[in-house]
RNA sequence: CGGGAAGUAGCUCAGUCUGGUAGAGUACUCGGCUGGGGGCCGAGCGGUCGCAGGUUCAAAUCCUGUCUUCCCGACCA
């Protein structure tokens, strides 16, 4: 992409209604702009890393087998009076009525419409189990939405939803959504830990918030320092396996949320106590019949017996992660994106743009990229140097190839990483190479 | 929903206390000089001062109402 010919919008200033770094760097960075309270549009850079992180999660979900839906924004308000929420949301609901006086709301959700999907199509045990998600539009009215598009009325989530015979199986398709959290969140570059959350009336131990760490984090949590070096990455996981050990392994470790703090384990944990604050960005939640028992969502068991079937919901919040990444990733001069969600892998800074020869080489490491399938943003603007350098820095470009009258004379380039800082002259192919190895 | 703050040029803000021709920086346009970390000089464009009432000879400024946005708290299956 020329950056010439691009929609990026970058502030110098920061818009007054900004105050958590994300928010701040996302308007600055053009990725998004605020349209009211809670609600934003999405501009293109920020959009390549929306869409880039629905690719990640839409791919973690397809490898464990849960098939890819799409419900829509709008539902039924009869639909939800079915399993008795439509009286219990209250006003984070936002209803409506349509032009034949029908009342509609904006889901918030969707356990009713997918539970009703279901119902209507499974009849036999035999065609279970099965798990069914989709990305989409989510609207609730919170009473005060804050934290730019972290805590919006409007979002973006990823939503699955688990149908089985019995406690057992739906014990199954948790633990594989919970290990697949994991390697999900992993690959957009965080580090997540999964935290015992608060059941409600279902009781038991099927239930885990996914929190990233982030000095910015809206709530302070505990956990065990072992947490900081538990990974899966490289691991290849066997998912119709068995995958408790995998659970057991990241739940046997003490880790808690404000509300499920226990002082005294704390204060048995000693040095290996690590408090900080954190973001959460994934719930899973098993609820048995809650939702099949009254919307009629049964199967004939093997007996020939109906039996409700045992459901679980799992979220991700997609447009939260972008974020949560960046309050988990940045520095005073933008964002520092993991490789995986960066809107662009790659820029080039053309420091002289209108120099004969810096364009020339600027063009052919444009074009070469390309062929390599890079994707990669060319500053082609005639700007100042400086200028160019804030908004590649800013908008995080992870490796900037840096292009001056300098280095063109002897045959070089600048590679500059946005992690480290680090910036080395190299040739051409040594700086491919660095940039897709 | 309780408490607090702010709405003036695209953006960041001054001016409001003490009423009297609408300001600065930045961005944008044009010209010139520049060219490795958000340049310099000059000339321009750009505002129903959130909205509605009221007081006054006169309101961005005072009064009343209202809308919007932000912050703290409560809330966040």
């Amino acid at each position: 992409m020329r950056l010439s010919q691009y929609f990026l919008p970058t502030l110098k200033d920061t818009p007054a209604e900004a105050q958590i770094a994300s928010h701040r760097l996302m308007l600055r960075a053009g990725m998004v702009r605020q349209s009211s309270a809670g609600i934003y549009s999405w501009l293109p850079l920020g959009l390549r890393v929306l869409k880039k992180i629905e690719m990640v999660v839409r791919e973690e979900q397809n490898a464990i087998g849960c098939h890819e839906v799409l419900m829509p924004t709008i539902q039924p308000a009869d639909l939800w009076r079915k399993s008795g929420r439509y009286d219990d949301y209250g006003p984070e609901m936002l209803r409506f009525v349509d032009r034949h006086e029908r009342d509609m709301l904006y889901g918030p959700t969707n356990e009713e419409q997918i539970t009703e999907i279901f119902a209507e199509a499974v009849r036999s045990y035999r065609e279970l189990p099965q798990m069914l998600y989709h990305i989409q539009w989510k609207f609730r009215d919170e009473v005060r939405p804050r934290f730019g598009v972290m805590r919006g009325r409007e979002f973006l989530m990823k939503d699955a939803y688990s149908f089985d015979l019995d406690g057992a199986g739906a014990r199954r398709s948790y633990n594989k959504m919970f290990v697949s959290y994991l390697k999900t969140y992993e690959r957009l570059g965080l580090k997540a830990i999964p935290m015992a959350a608060d059941t409600g009336p279902i009781g038991g131990d099927m239930s885990h918030e996914f929190l990233i760490l982030a000095d910015t984090g809206e709530s302070e949590i505990a956990c065990h320092r072992d947490f900081l070096e538990m990974s899966l990455i490289n691991q290849s996981i066997d998912f119709d396996g068995d995958l408790q050990p995998i659970v057991d392994r990241f739940t046997g470790k003490y880790a808690a949320t404000d509300e499920m703090r226990n002082l005294e384990t704390e204060k048995a944990l000693g040095e290996d106590l690590v408090t900080a604050r954190g973001i959460e960005v994934g719930h899973i939640f098993n609820f048995g019949t809650k939702y099949s028992k009254p919307m009629g969502a049964s199967v004939a068991g093997p007996d020939g017996q109906d039996v409700a079937v045992e459901m679980g919901s799992y979220g991700i919040g997609v447009s939260r992660l972008v974020g949560a990444i960046i309050e988990a990733s940045h520095d005073e001069n933008g964002v520092i994106w993991p490789d995986s969600v960066a809107p662009f892998q790659a820029g080039i800074i053309n420091l002289k743009s209108g120099d004969g020869d810096c364009d020339n080489v600027c063009e052919d490491i444009y074009r070469k990229m390309r062929n390599l399938g890079v994707e990669v943003l060319y500053d082609d603007r005639d700007a100042r140097a400086g200028a160019k350098f804030a908004d590649a820095d800013l908008i995080g470009l992870p490796w900037q190839i840096i292009v001056g009258p300098r280095g063109v004379k002897n045959g070089v380039v600048e590679l500059k990483n946005r992690k480290s800082g680090d910036r080395d002259e190299l040739s051409l192919e040594a700086a491919f190479s660095k940039i897709s190895g």
